[in-house]
RNA sequence: GGCGGGUUGCCCGAGUGGCCAAUGGGAGCGGACUGUAAAUCCGUCGGCUUAGCCUACGAAGGUUCGAAUCCUUCACCCGCCA
């Protein structure tokens, strides 16, 4: 079988290892057990986080021990970015997080019944031996195996240091509840290797460290790549903002179209990345992408692998249906109104019911424009459609024959933004 | 603790009493060209009951016919000195 490493090296998702001979041997030896933390930080994790999932999902193919944390205690401090100071959320906040994030990462490891030879992932919560820590404790048991020489020489603390923005000693900790974390799940569970971040590389080697201090024990670790967009732009992020993997918040149709968006050039270095195919077809996919671009070969397969992997079949199929009906050449009104009401509902839709509001606020209404300025603005610079016409005045109400089957209003705004309006049952 | 400098729209950054909803750049958004791509060009870019009005230049007061611009106090940041 395949060395992981290997796999993980091809796909262009590994970024730095401990000593990677060492490695290679330790997981060749026997199963390992490996983790990677998760802080709750919103409700939900975003597209960036996949790319942990592609690593555990590897060395758990690999038949390897995955264990998932989420850090209800360290999301609670916050870990340094490189720009500012956290804000501190209310714990029960967090709380919440920590139980949406758990659920929301159960179908990317939980091993089918019907497959062997795959373990299923351990949940941990590092709340559970953080929060009993006494400021006695964290100083003395903890604090005296970390010199503040080192501590400051880590990038996170350093450029937040030689920043006007400064850290604050709560954040300046954060590398020593991680480190704990890494030695506490080695304790319980003889963890050996952790995962995370490039960024995470500081807080990686603050828990080998105190292992090695503590237990006398060598373990590994290992940081992905940062994904990157060829525009300098920051990954994930879409129109919308960020691009959740929360249906409620990025729906599979946003998800699905995310993906089939991405720049020709990003999708060919996204695909190794993303894709569990075999090595071939990926390859395969890139050549095709070279070959003839506009058959979108890397983005088409980007966005059904991962939209299969996060929201289900079901959903697939639905994304897939709702971009067909919405950028299909054929008519509108040719379409059905279980196809159109389906791919409407996908794409976003509101329901008016009593009168029908002009053209510019259903734009608002709908979310197309975030104000209703916006929407005339959108309407002034002729990048809104109503059915796939133009809307040439914002103060226009739909008139009875806009109205397609199923009592449908197909609303666009410039060429990718599509919403749909329903008649409610109250209408005339 | 003292002295000096600073805090402007999503970000950077001009603006030292009326011509300022505020120069310029970036991001974003729309159009043209395309492939629901990139690049390029053009336009747009606080809100609203949109030829007008409202809210805004760290916060709160004040001076003035009029303040982002002057004064006072407060908060925060950056220097230098204790």
């Amino acid at each position: 079988m395949t060395d992981v490493i290997d796999e993980l090296h091809r796909r262009g998702l590994i970024a730095q290892t401990t000593d990677e001979d060492a490695l290679r041997a330790h997981l060749a030896a026997a199963p390992v057990t490996y983790y990677c933390g998760f802080d709750p930080t919103a409700p939900s994790l975003h597209v960036g986080h996949l790319v942990q999932f592609m690593v555990l999902r590897a060395l758990q193919r690999g038949g390897h021990q995955p264990i998932v944390l989420v850090g209800g205690a360290t999301g609670l401090i916050g870990d340094p970015r490189p720009t500012a100071e956290r804000q501190l959320n209310e714990r029960a906040t967090v709380a919440q997080w920590v139980d949406s994030i758990r659920r929301q990462v159960a179908p990317f490891l939980d091993v089918p019944a019907d497959r062997d030879g795959l373990r299923a992932p351990i949940y941990v919560d590092n709340l559970s031996w953080t929060e009993p820590l006494s400021a006695i404790d964290f100083l003395r048991d903890l604090g005296k195996h970390f010199r503040v020489g080192r501590m400051l020489a880590k990038e996170a603390v350093s450029a937040r240091l030689n920043s006007e923005a400064g850290i604050s000693y709560t954040e300046f900790s954060y590398q020593i509840l991680q480190a704990n974390d890494y030695r506490e799940l080695f304790r319980r569970h003889g963890c050996t290797l952790q995962s995370g971040g490039s960024d995470q590389w500081g807080n990686l080697t603050a828990g080998i460290d105190l292992v090695r201090r503590t237990e006398g024990a060598a373990v590994h670790a290992l940081s992905t790549q940062l994904v990157t967009k060829s525009d300098g732009q920051k990954f994930g992020k879409s129109e919308g903002g960020t691009v959740w993997l929360d249906p409620a918040l990025t729906s599979p149709y946003a998800f699905f179209q995310f993906w089939l968006n991405a720049d020709d050039a990003d999708a060919r270095t996204w695909l190794p990345l993303f894709s569990e195919r075999p090595a071939e077809e990926v390859a395969a996919l890139v050549a095709e992408s070279e070959q003839r671009p506009a058959s979108r070969a890397a983005q088409r397969a980007l966005a059904e692998e991962l939209t299969l992997l996060v929201h289900g079949p079901d959903e697939l199929r639905q994304a897939e249906a709702a971009g067909r009906a919405l950028f299909g050449r054929e008519e509108l009104s040719a379409l059905g109104p279980e196809t159109l009401g389906a791919a409407l509902r996908e794409a976003g839709s509101v329901t008016v019911d009593g009168d029908v509001p002009t053209v510019g606020v259903l734009l608002q209404l709908t979310g197309l424009a975030a104000s209703l300025s916006e929407a005339r603005r959108t309407v002034k610079e002729g990048g809104a459609y109503l059915n796939n016409e133009r809307v040439t005045d914002a103060e226009a109400v739909p008139g009875e024959d806009a109205w397609l089957p199923g009592g449908w209003l197909v609303l666009r705004r410039g060429k990718r933004a599509v919403a749909g309006v329903q008649r409610g049952p109250a209408a005339p």
